[in-house]
DNA sequence: TCCTTATTGCGAACATGTCGCAATAAGATT
DNA sequence: AATCTTATTGCGACATGTTCGCAATAAGGA
């Protein structure tokens, strides 16, 4: 059933913050119902659809306060707005196409080795959860340089 | 003498623009002589200081006009908003602080190797240039994680 | 000097959030 | 169940940073 998901939700929100309220549970659920790749404006659009009469400050708000606590997180995607998703959403990294808007995910093993680096050289602790790297995938690549170079 | 240099910033405006009025004069100059980190805002402000009662909108219009011709390029740098610089800047990429919201420069090169690690594993062409690696500098780092553990 | 039209300045509009405040309602206490 | 405290809501105003429409201006060629 749905509702076990739906309870333990409720159960860490007790836990987390002083009062449940509708709005902040519905909130939370969207979230982890369109798991990642929502807006703030997104989210303000499919709360208002499953809890109608919703203030946009209280989905901001609230964006905050389960953030603080530690529930979800925002990672911001080049140009575009942050996205929101659930804290616990596997810890991987994400790659987003400037020329098509497209997002792909990534393990972070990929990027460690920079991240050492980073830290050798600079001793600067690179956060790749926070920002998307940007950049052009390969399908909008291809199309800039003319299919025929495909090959290289 | 400056006046050498901004000769031949006049002499690239009328190769690449049908007209050069004072204010993109002006812009340009500004973006050339306080070399990188300058937010729109900060534009407006040193702009309006070497040539009164230029109008925001003017600045704004003429920093997408000479980004399209290639003149200047703009960084986004974190939470902070873009910054404008010279497009022949020395091809340096940045790190910025979330936390004292500083930043450094780096030599393309500590990137290349996670830029060949994308390019191989997802075709992915990594661009280090248009936003800057977000994370927390070594000041930070050790003020957040306290002197004493300084080592590690 | 005249003419074409790119560019300017202005103010309104916009997008995305934030804030203050009175009204509401969670959840503890009785 | 009634009461009470105060976290939270909804609302509308405000803030910030940027874009846009439009009439007036002025760059640069004829």
């Amino acid at each position: 059933m749905t509702d076990t998901r739906s309870e333990e939700l409720v159960a860490r929100l007790k836990e987390l913050t002083p009062r449940v309220t509708p709005q902040r549970r519905v909130i939370l659920e969207a979230i982890c119902d369109l798991d990642g790749h929502l807006s703030a404006d997104d989210l303000v659009a499919e709360v208002t659809r499953r809890l109608p009469g919703v203030s946009p400050s209280t989905v901001y708000r609230n964006l905050q306060a389960l953030e603080n606590v530690g529930l979800i997180s925002h990672v911001h995607m080049g140009h575009a707005v942050a996205q929101y998703q659930p804290a616990d959403h596997g810890g991987h990294h994400h790659l987003v196409c400037g020329t098509c808007g497209r997002t792909q995910k990534i393990d972070r093993k990929t990027t460690s080795k920079l991240q050492r680096s980073l830290a050798a050289s600079h001793g600067f602790e690179a956060d790749f959860d926070h920002f998307a790297i940007y950049g052009t995938c390969s399908e909008c690549a291809q199309r800039r340089d003319g299919r025929s170079g495909a090959g290289r």
